[in-house]
Formats: C-alpha cells, structure tokens, sequence
DNA sequence: ATATGTGATGTTATACTATTACAAGGCTTT
DNA sequence: AAAGCCTTGTAATAGTATAACATCACATAT
C-alpha cells in the first residue's frame, strides 16, 4: 500500500481526510490553531498534486469567502509550512501539501514540467551534500532539493 | 592547491580572470557572443561570492553605461546561465558566477545566511535523488540542490 | 553598394510574487 | 470591564520577471 511519494494513483479522498485529521491532531498537541482559513487552505492544497502559487490559492479563498489579499493567502500558507503540513517548492514559487506530515524530514521533490504533478520523495536523497558541507565546514540549516523533469505518464510512450 | 568550492580565501585577482578568459574561449569555440554588457555582467558576479538580485546587478550596469531596465539585467544573467558561466539560486532569487564553467554539472550549493556567501560543491550531492527518480520512474532533467546555514567563518565560535 | 537576415540592445508597459503597516474582531485572563 | 494575545481583513507598496516592439550592428547574398 504505497503512499503517495511516487506518480502512483491511490484514493485521494481518503489521503486528504487523514490528512486533515493529521494536522487537527498536531495542532492541538501543540496548541497551535487549525483555524477555517488554515484548514481551507490545506484542504486546497490536498486536492491537488500540483503546486499551487500563492494567488492561485487566494483565488479559491476568496470564492469561499474568505479574504480576497495577499495576506491572507501568504499567512495561511506560512503558517501550514512553519507546522510542517506544507511546503514550498522554491523552483516554482509555489506551495504543495505535505507527503508525510508529522515526520521531521528534509523534503526532496520530483517536479513533472508537463503535468505540474510534484511528488515528496520519503526521504532525505541530499545525503551526499552532508559529506560536502562538513568537509567544507558548513552547517547545514535547511535545504533545498527538487528535480524537474517528466513524471511517468508524461514521457514519450506513455500509457495514455 | 583548492579551488574556491569551499569557504577558504584564495587570490580573487586570478580566479575572476582565469573565469573571463575561460568564458572568452567557450564562447568563441561554441560561436556564442561574450559581448559588452554580458562579459560585465559576469565580471560583476565574480567580484562577488555572494549571490546577486536582477536588480543590484542592473545598478551597476546601469552605472557602467550600459541600459538600465530589467530585461538588460534579465538577458544578461539567462545568457550567462544558458551558457554555463552563472547558475541562478532558487532560495534567493538571485545569481553567482559559476564556480568550474565548462565542466559538465549538477551543481549544490551552500549559502550562508548570515554572509550570504554562496560557495558551490564541486560534485553532484543529488546522488540519493537519482535512485529515487528511477524507482518513481520519473525522468529528471536538471536538478535543484541548496543548502542555506552557517558558513565556517559566520559559526558562533568562528574566528574574526 | 544595396538589400536582407540575424542576433543584440534598448525601452515601455505590464504581470507576477511578496511584505509592511495598520485597523478590527474574538478569546482568555485579570 | 480592561488588558493582552492571536487571528483576520485591508490598503499600500516593494521586489522579481516577462512580453512586445523599435532600433542598431554586423554578416551575407544579391
């Protein structure tokens, strides 16, 4: 039963419920607030396996009447990516949900130029960059790993 | 001998030269033009290990004769990283000379949050990526791997 | 020597991404 | 009721990037 880390179909009203009820969990272990624009907001970025840019995202807040500025959509965003229930794919100024929420991870992405698609790998693949950055005397904080390219339905030859 | 992957001092006289005429020769055997503002252009980035915005760049091309609206820096910059001499750095939004232009990479980088010194590995870490891209079935085409943190200089303890 | 084609540059205007600053509301604690 | 904290809403603006069009320089072909 693979989770959603590869291009794989899975039941993707079943992946949003658990996640939802993932993050009602962390934040009321940790006292922070699913509030409705929060949870609106990661409810959106479930429904999608695409990237979704910041003005995307208000766009369909302001449909559900919530606030129609920047703000609005940037505060929610941040707030989804400081708890760790999203992130931001920095090659497409552009947000994603979280693949594995609750884990502390250091996230890599598969981004399909075609389809948009963008997959959470499972784990850590910049181990090389370690060896590098403790050879060099540099401490890592955070980092940044995302591949483009095409996913497997988009390549030549693909299974329609 | 090292060259400047890493954090350590080196003559910067000689590698900004030796990078100049290294472009001159790649761009007269690939037919490509290293003109005016584009050879200025990577001469500013690299005087500087730090990561350059668009917009700093345009100032001082602006201040040199050159035109002073963003598609002048904007040309500049994709030439260079068409070419191979720059790369751009996804968590800034900005630029640095590339650290061995004609060599064929996918390059990683380590950007100090405090200098903003950005130094760039001399080989793939991304290596963990690839086994996963294979196993997902996905085809990468270029690669995106950053590391921000504390460079050795910049580390509570670091010698002035 | 003229005409034509190509690539580089310059400029205008605009689109897209993101933040600062301030006003207002809800809730809890005192 | 007052004070404090967090969240939301809004206005204004800052920062990043591109599309579209005019012009110029140079090479080549006529």
């Amino acid at each position: 039963m693979p989770h959603h880390a590869d291009f794989a179909p899975h039941d993707h009203a079943a992946c949003i419920s658990t996640a939802l009820h993932a993050a009602d969990a962390a934040c009321a272990a940790r006292g922070a607030q699913l509030t409705p624009v929060r949870r609106r907001t990661l409810e959106i970025l479930l429904e999608s396996h695409a990237a979704l840019g910041a003005y995307d995202l208000l766009a369909r807040l302001a449909t559900d009447g919530f606030g129609a500025k920047p703000p609005v959509a940037y505060r929610a965003l941040n707030f989804l990516v400081d708890q760790g229930f999203a992130h931001r794919i920095e090659g497409l100024n552009a947000f994603v949900a979280c693949a594995r929420p609750g884990t502390d991870h250091a996230p890599a992405f598969m981004i399909c130029r075609t389809c948009g698609t963008v997959a959470e790998a499972d784990s850590d693949p910049g181990v090389g960059l370690r060896d590098k950055a403790a050879s060099a005397g540099f401490q890592i904080e955070q980092t940044v790993v995302e591949a483009q390219g095409l996913c497997p339905d988009c390549q030549p030859g693909a299974a329609a």
